[in-house]
DNA sequence: TGCCATAGTATACTTGATGTAACTAAGGAG
DNA sequence: CTCCTTAGTTACATCAAGTATACTATGGCA
C-alpha cells in the first residue's frame, strides 16, 4: 500500500498500517492485559482466528517491534509473546479506541431504533 | 467482517471499522483542516485516489454519521462534505494517531541505519 | 454545433487479506 | 508402537478492497 501521497496524512496512516489488521487489536488487548502468552494461550482467548492468521499477525507485529517472541527451547515447544516497550506506547490509543467504539456502539444501537 | 468476537476487543475493532481503509483518514485528514470541501477539492488533494473509491469512502463515512454530504442543485452540480459533529469527536484519535505516526516513522528511519 | 466542467455510474479486472484443511518435528505417556 | 502435545508450515480457495477505463446528464461558452 502506499499511504505517501503526501506530508501529513501519511502519519497517521503509517500507525494505521501498524494496528489495522481484523486481529491485531484484539491480539495487543490480550497481550496488555496479560503480559506472557504463548502460541495456545491467545488462540484460546480470540475465538473464530486460525493457526495461520494468528501466526501471520504475530510476525508482522513483531517485525514493527510492537510485541517479542521468546522461544523456550523444550519438547513440545514453548513461545511466548509480549508487549515491547515501544509497543506499550500503543495503550492510549488502543484506550481511546476502546472508549470511541464503546460510545459509537451505544449510538449506532440508538439510530437503529 | 466479523469483529464480535468477544466482549472487550470488539470495541476496538468498531472504532477501527470505521476509520480504516486506505484513503478514509486521509479524507478526514482534510476536512478537519477545512470544514467544506467538494469532491473535486478532495481529488486534487488526494492524488492518486480515483473517482469510484473516493465516492465509495464517502459514503460510508456518511453512513457512519462522519460526514455530511450537502447538493446544491446547480448547474454543473455542487456538493460539499463537512465532518458532523459526531465525526468530529474522533479529532482526538486522529491527532493521536498523528503523533505516534510521526514518531514511528522516525523511530523507522532509525531502525534502518 | 461541439466542447467544457462536475459528480458521479458501470463494468471488468487485479491484488491482498483472510480462511480451510492437512501436514510436520520431537519427545513423553500408555 | 501409537497417540498426544506445541507451534507452527504448506497448498489451495475465497472474498473484500482497490484499480482502470469508459460512460452519463446538464447547461454554459464559443
Amino acid at each position: 500500500m502506499d499511504r505517501s501521497t503526501s506530508a501529513d496524512e501519511c502519519l497517521v496512516s503509517s500507525t494505521l498500517d501498524i494496528i489495522s489488521g481484523k486481529w491485531k487489536m484484539v491480539i495487543l488487548f490480550h497481550l496488555m492485559s496479560e503480559p506472557n502468552l504463548r502460541f495456545t494461550e491467545l488462540m484460546r482467548r480470540i475465538p473464530g482466528i486460525t493457526q495461520r492468521v494468528l501466526t501471520k499477525q504475530l510476525r508482522e507485529l513483531e517485525q514493527d517491534d510492537i510485541i517479542a517472541r521468546t522461544i523456550y527451547p523444550e519438547i513440545p515447544p514453548r513461545v511466548e509473546y509480549a508487549m515491547t516497550e515501544y509497543g506499550q506506547t500503543l495503550r492510549p490509543i488502543l484506550e481511546m479506541m476502546h472508549h470511541w467504539g464503546a460510545n459509537h456502539l451505544h449510538r449506532s444501537r440508538a439510530r437503529m431504533e
